[in-house]
DNA sequence: TATTGTTATACTCTATAACTATA
DNA sequence: TATAGTTATAGAGTATAACAATA
């Protein structure tokens, strides 16, 4: 038993055909490449994002409170997949840096209407402008068909996977009724 | 992103969403989808992989060693892109699962070679097996020409992210002096 | 009694440093 | 002195539960 591993003759596996108990290096893989691609983002978007109150996070705030106007915080917690206890947090680091501000809602007492300051709104378009050179930079080997059609492709089965486990939403705003999930 | 594993299941600090101050609309944007695909998998993989020590690492380390051979723990964190105090403990875990074994190195008595078991070698083509179900799924509303297109495209992105950033690297055997990093 | 938001606590993962045994 | 591996400790991030105010 033992020297387990057989021989690795066959190397290479195009891209396709993960199979590694064959002998086929682990980069072949879906997941390899796509949390390759993912953390590259990621940590490139965490850098546009440098000296946001909550990073990426705080960046969702300014964003869909801005695209959608004024919202409670247990809702905008639920679209952005977050726990409320932390979306006091954020919030409490947006306030401080005059990104946002908490409004008591008109219709609720118990409930607070988050908005982005105007020094919110400043700063959020610069940050989607620095977020827009992160893509270009990420795609930079890319040709523009070859873009399209992996922004194509990538955005329909981002659509796929919402539909499945809407939890990350960012859209789905009336169908509150949505029995199946985790 | 991460229950019972984190590396690929880490949540959080992920794919950005909504846009909006220029108006553009939130499916445009590539980290959305990036962070929503990839989450997707990442949670399927996670219970495609449950029960295995260290998850998604867990898989890594037997796939490497049994596609690779042996390996020194040292060598082995740094492909996976992971401290080699981390290292030490997901192969405590799976070596108490009789997965994989540390053997001494007859070149350098300080250094341990790993290898998959028997027990390992099973466990991984059935992880494998599982795996391959998982990327089905989430590519289910592609094509086979689609697949392919999205996979190679993918692949790309990946191979030249990870040429930048040579972190969580899988083949870079040869090459094993590359000081240059962040 | 249920819900919004806050606070306090515990748990997980990771990062840093110190330690041993070899080189 | 430097390196392979181990261990211990501290930190960030998250989840859980309890609380006050309101519905």
């Amino acid at each position: 038993m033992s020297s387990s591993s057989p021989d690795i003759a066959t190397r290479g596996a195009g891209g396709l055909a993960p199979s590694a108990a064959s002998g086929a290096p682990v980069e072949a893989d879906l997941g390899w490449a796509l949390g390759v691609v993912f953390r590259q983002y990621a940590k490139a978007a965490a850098a546009a994002l440098d000296g946001l109150p909550g990073g990426p996070r705080g960046y969702q705030v300014l964003a869909t409170t801005n695209a959608e106007g004024p919202k409670r915080q247990l809702d905008l917690a639920a679209q952005l997949g977050v726990d409320r206890t932390v979306m006091t947090y954020l919030l409490d680091d947006l306030e401080k840096a005059g990104l946002v501000q908490r409004r008591p809602d008109p219709a609720d007492r118990r409930a607070r209407l988050i908005a982005p300051t105007d020094n919110g709104y400043e700063a959020l378009c610069d940050l989607e402008r620095r977020l827009r050179a992160t893509e270009d930079e990420i795609l930079g080997i890319l040709d523009e068909s070859e873009r399209a059609s992996f922004r194509v492709l990538l955005q329909r089965l981002a659509m796929k996977a919402n539909a499945v486990d809407p939890l990350h939403n960012a859209c789905v705003l009336a169908e509150a009724d949505d029995p199946a999930s985790t």
